[in-house]
DNA sequence: ATAAGTTATTAGGGTATCCTAATAATAAAA
DNA sequence: TTTTATTATTAGGATACCCTAATAACTTAT
């Protein structure tokens, strides 16, 4: 609880890092992310550097070394176990859950994350549809990937959303769509990309290209041509 | 999770003004308590007076205002319910809810706290036999006490220690004394003041003088002389 | 290729916490 | 009462974390 702060920078890396695998992760970049200053960011990032958690130059950004990749996929573990906690064991809402486990992840006690983890029957993946890292560090891997790379016949679970924001989270709350629903593509309207789908209530659901970029799903069909890449 | 520190110096102003009542919560009482140098927290003293906080002169030492009040009662209560939280839901042993308790107590989220209360059926008293705060501050009262104030034909039920300390806790376990344990004292041995027990299997206890004012009781037998105050 | 715009970094400053060492105030003992 | 011990406070310094303003180093567009 100590080390709330490095434990987040560190946290920020890993995230920026598989977030935007073609941007680096610069000292702006980081800044913007936890609305600080650059320098306030350099700064850290030297400290970081000093203790061997990063490794860090101007041209390829921050990168975790062994050490910072183990302190950083730790705090996203505990950040998802107790998301599902929150969700699946005390009914907090798909949209509240996420701002506790910020508080929650830096509690340092091994034995109480094995033990809600155990609880949830050690899942693979946390009700935002994102993999939780096992003890060693590994993430489970999955197709999830945004509607918006789907095609029409498509038939999608929901996983996730791909940004952790409750404003989004509240939206999809209102278009009456929700974790692990099932929701068919029935048309991509070419003039804006927006996504005409069904869901199980077989009610129809419109949803914007941008909104279909941030949800996460995946395809049920086992050999969709959705899977196709080109 | 911002005010851990402040949350800290507030708890621990109420918990000294509780324990010691005859002495005055000083900055070098405080010191000892915190792990602190009196100079520290003399500095942060100064800082809690001006947010209205605390009162503080050298000769009456710290009290808390009814602002400061509200927040330290708060941490107490959130610190009890993750205690009993941590004891009942999750299988926590006596001894190792503390610590973790003393990280979890400074999430803040009052509808977590709503949430794990209910579920224990809200409670009046933690693990540890000390009274749960309720919502607006106010504290159940109990007449728990040292087991050191008994007298021969008591019959006392184990409701908590009097300083929170994981050698003792241990120490309890290891004379195979529990929570909610039901003892009858049947000798009070004057030599050294040490008193001789039984449990609810008719096994023996011998436990010192020392260990009997650490440990909290309540005597059940509705008239007992032990209850006459002198 | 150069001016204009971005991005990265340095310089310097503020507050919060923590410390040691020195001094002031008080209490206890001779 | 004077000395001694204890306690309270001030002075001054270190580190962590945050900032703005200025400079240096790059890109990009003309």
């Amino acid at each position: 609880m100590n080390s709330f702060k490095e434990e987040n920078y560190l946290k920020a890396i890993y995230q920026l890092g598989v977030i935007d695998k073609e941007n680096v992760v610069s000292a702006t970049h980081l800044a913007n992310w936890l609305f600080l200053k650059p320098p306030t960011v350099l700064e850290k990032l030297n400290s970081l550097v000093n203790k061997g958690l990063i490794k860090y130059d101007k041209t390829g950004g921050a990168k975790l070394t062994k050490k910072g990749y183990e302190i950083a996929i730790n705090i996203v573990r505990r950040h998802r176990i107790w998301e599902t906690y929150l969700y699946k064991q005390l009914n907090f809402s798909w949209s509240e859950v996420h701002e506790i486990a910020e508080q929650l992840e830096h509690v340092n006690s091994d034995k109480l994350i094995d033990k809600i983890y155990s609880i949830l029957g050690n899942p693979e993946f946390d009700p935002h549809g994102d993999p939780i890292p096992n003890k060693q560090g590994i993430v489970p891997k999955s197709d999830r990937r945004p509607l918006s790379k789907s095609i029409k016949g498509c038939v999608c679970v929901v996983l996730g959303v791909s940004h952790d924001n409750e404003v989004f989270l509240n939206y999809l709350s209102d278009l009456n769509i929700a974790l692990n629903d099932k929701l068919i593509v029935e048309q991509i309207i070419s003039y804006d990309e927006s996504i005409r789908l069904t869901n199980q209530k077989n009610e129809f659901i419109l949803i914007s290209a941008k909104a279909a970029e941030q949800l996460l799903v995946a395809c049920l069909k086992p050999s969709c041509k959705c899977k196709i890449e080109i």
